[in-house]
DNA sequence: AGATTAGCGTGCGCGGCGCACGCAGCCTGT
DNA sequence: ACAGGCTGCGTGCGCCGCGCACGCTAATCT
């Protein structure tokens, strides 16, 4: 493998990580969903949808974050109605974080809209070459230096 | 194009974006480089790299930072010796950032570390599948639903 | 039953960030 | 030439996200 794919790839993760870059998806990504909702709440929202509902202290694990911030961030979306806390049946002490029908739309909206986004850019690339650069970055993220 | 190619990439960046996903990488490539360079002044000494010498503002405006940050980040790879201000020989107001010879030499094992890195992950990978995916994610990215 | 542990929320301090001010040097008009 | 506006820089200020640690309640262990 010629070395030079390395500093190419390179140059691609280190615009895609950049800070700005990062700020701007998120605020259209979630532009007009509520001012509950932004880069610093949506993981929480996001890591709800996945796995359903599920205390702060596992969340903040997968989300890498202390528990305290992931309650802080609850807190304001259960304010705007798009999280409710209701009690573990099984550990009276606990309480379960789950989306509500408003949170789990507005996740819903967010994946579609950047869905959408991702599939114009590559409107113009032959459908081929788009399912097997979707699968090769799945790959490369999974299998690449971030673990 | 399938749809779900969009759903596919749209997880793979979301995982790429995580907070402690970028976090990790760049605590594994700043490690031993010394206090100074870590998550926060790095990107200042990667976008002198780029340019050469420069003034704060103008390198505030590329890595979508005010002004006063890039100022205390520069004062900071100062006192470690990775950068220098030098005073414009066009205009007696302004100072230019400019990396010394240790800052150049961090930012270059820096970026040899990430090459290193994603070599490393694509070691099993086609040569020619791997030239591929690295054009196509810089194409992704510059093209990309970032800008 | 008493002691230890687990889960949660909150107060506290640290640090990054944007804003705005003051100062120094430039530039344009008269 | 000089006076006023403009530009560039650094810094003080306030905001906010974050990790740490404490107190409280409830489960679990001996």
């Amino acid at each position: 493998m010629p070395n030079d794919v390395g500093h190419e790839i390179a140059d691609a993760l280190a615009a895609l990580l950049r800070r700005d870059t990062r700020t701007r998806l998120y605020r259209r990504l979630t532009e007009g969903l509520g001012e509950a909702v932004d880069e610093i709440t949506y993981p929480v929202l996001s890591g709800l949808a996945r796995t359903g509902p599920r205390s702060a202290a596992d969340l903040a694990g997968e989300i890498g974050l202390d528990r305290s911030g992931v309650t802080r961030r609850a807190t304001r979306l259960e304010d705007a109605g798009l999280l409710r806390r209701e009690p573990d049946p099984h550990d009276r002490r606990a309480t379960l974080l789950a989306l509500t029908e408003a949170g789990q739309r507005t996740v819903d909206a967010t994946r579609r809209r950047l869905a959408a986004h991702i599939e114009a850019s590559l409107a113009s690339w032959p459908p081929a070459e788009a399912r097997a650069f979707a699968h090769q970055l799945q790959r490369f993220v999974t299998d690449g230096p971030f673990t």
